[in-house]
RNA sequence: GCCCCGUUCGUCUAGCGGCCUAGGACGCCACCCUCUCAAGGUGGUAGCACGGGUUCAAAUCCCGUACGGGGUACCA
């Protein structure tokens, strides 16, 4: 294959969202595959949605993620000359015509004439003047069919006969979309066009446009299947929550939201799903992506989001990490343990929740339940702590190992008194941390301190008697 | 309404006529490990939408039906 040149073209919504990511990602891994270029093209033909905050709600995201792209960004609205010139071109050669007709008139003339409703090319032969408002219609051929051999979908033919007179230019003088996007697919020298299903049905327009400007034979397409919500739905701004910001801002990494990404609507040979981006850039094939729609299950993401969390070392992690952890938090603290965080999360914002303690004066709040179980339930409760209380107080804080055997120790040496079996380890865990699950006790501990530990203890056996 | 697209375990997928008594992953369940929770290990659960063809042979090819989705704008 010759270098292909594909571009992803999202319009300035405001945001990002995944379904857009993906769209990119599969041209980015197109591109890199076949060692092509990636172009990213702004389409904001709309004049209302110019402004630089909207580019930046497409750049940012994107740079987030690692798409880089070779060319571009290139924007629509500077572009309007060649737009024009286009127009005029299919104007002059009797392909597009002007007309003035509202919705109402199309819509009154259809009912007059006993026509579905719709526009039926009312102005083909008004010989209508251009000026305000008037709009441009392509004139689409009355005969015949137009076919799209599409990479993935294999051949989609619509009859012309299905397709109205569509406008190219807004009654405000700006092109409209389709138009625009046959000039700027021809003007880069696109060789695919990768792109979302919704997009399927425009094709033909385009590529009507496309041969009436003589511009040769038009891009391969290929038409990812759609992201859809729970309900099977295309995911849309309104209804789903699917902000490229919030995934960011909710910790998760970028190499795994690609990662899982890419496992929509494509699987790699081998089956191996979790992998470097490198691996999958070299297993990728637009050939290989299925038709179906797929649903993005965010617990399917989260065990990703985890596998790539527990790759990264300590250091890595304190990083990515840091714009979550807990507040006065103790650098080489949170490098000592990040191990047993890394395992237990499945996004950077929940390492929070098992750090917090360590670097607080005292527990303000107990977890109820844990408590209930812990100290309540077992009535060596406070016996427990008594003990504990006596032997840490003698002990050095520097192994963890000493910790446990004391705590274990004091553990069996109950048991056997109260002929019952004793657990130490809930009672301190709640004590010490308020809560009754987290991170391996004894090396914490070895950080808390002594003095820390065993005020928490006294705290936890006058609550205990109150 | 009309046009277009789709349909393999709950979810994401492998499968492109025989290797399929349909493979993997997530989830779920069980067990192992473990004086917490995880992680890890082992095993299990669950699916070719339906009906006709074609063929010696169909999840795989064809037709139809059902269901789902997308489009039908002076949005993209």
């Amino acid at each position: 294959m010759q270098a292909p040149r594909v571009r992803f073209a999202p319009a300035p919504t405001g945001y990002l969202h995944v379904g857009s990511a993906r769209s990119a990602l599969f041209n980015w891994l197109f591109a890199r595959r076949h060692g092509g270029a990636f172009v990213l093209r702004v389409e904001d033909t709309d004049e209302s949605k110019k402004s630089q905050e909207f580019v930046d709600a497409i750049v940012e995201p994107l740079r987030w993620l690692g798409l880089d792209w070779d060319e571009g960004p290139y924007f629509q609205s500077q572009r309007k000359h060649l737009y024009e010139a286009a127009i005029q071109k299919l104007v002059d050669g009797g392909r597009a015509y002007y007309c003035d007709l509202s919705a109402a008139d199309s819509q009154r003339l259809a009912a007059e004439a006993g026509l579905r409703e719709g526009y039926h090319g009312w102005s083909r032969d008004r010989d209508v003047a251009d000026g305000d408002g008037v709009v441009v219609r392509f004139r689409v051929p009355d005969e015949g069919s137009t076919v799209i051999e599409d990479l993935i979908r294999g051949r989609v033919e619509v009859a012309h006969d299905t397709i109205a007179d569509f406008v190219i230019r807004r009654g405000d003088g700006s092109p409209v979309f389709f138009l625009a996007n046959a000039v700027d697919d021809h003007d880069m020298g696109i060789s695919h066009v990768i792109r979302g299903e919704d997009l399927l049905n425009t094709t033909p327009k385009v590529k009507l446009l496309w041969e009436a400007l003589g511009y040769g034979p038009t891009p391969a397409y290929a038409h990812l299947p759609l992201l859809v919500n729970e309900r099977r739905q295309k995911l849309a701004k309104r209804r789903d929550s699917v902000a490229l910001s919030e995934f960011k801002a909710e910790g998760y990494l970028p190499e795994a939201l690609l990662n899982a990404l890419a496992l929509l609507g494509w699987g790699p040979p081998d089956a191996v799903e979790i992998r470097p981006m490198e691996e999958i850039v070299s297993r990728f094939s637009l050939e290989a992506v299925n038709k179906g729609s797929a649903y993005f299950d965010l617990v399917k993401l989260k065990h990703i989001n985890n596998a790539y969390i527990k790759a990264l070392t300590p250091v890595q992690f304190v990083a990515a990490a840091e714009p979550w952890l807990p507040e006065h938090y103790d650098l080489a603290v949170v490098e000592a343990l990040a191990v047993e965080v890394q395992q237990r999360i499945s996004t950077l914002s929940e390492a929070a929740g098992w750090l917090d303690w360590l670097f607080v004066d005292e527990i303000s709040e107990y977890d109820e339940k844990s408590w209930a179980k812990a100290m309540v339930k077992g009535r060596a409760a406070d016996r427990v702590l008594a003990e504990l209380a006596g032997v840490l107080e003698t002990v050095s804080f520097d192994d963890p190992a000493t910790l446990e055997s004391c705590a274990l120790g004091v553990g069996n040496r109950l048991s056997e008194e109260l002929g019952a079996r004793v657990m130490s380890q809930a009672p301190l865990r709640v004590a010490v941390t308020g809560r009754g699950a987290g991170i391996p006790l004894w090396e914490a501990l070895t950080h808390l301190g002594k003095e820390r530990t065993l005020s928490r203890v006294a705290a936890a056996r006058s609550r205990l008697a109150g």
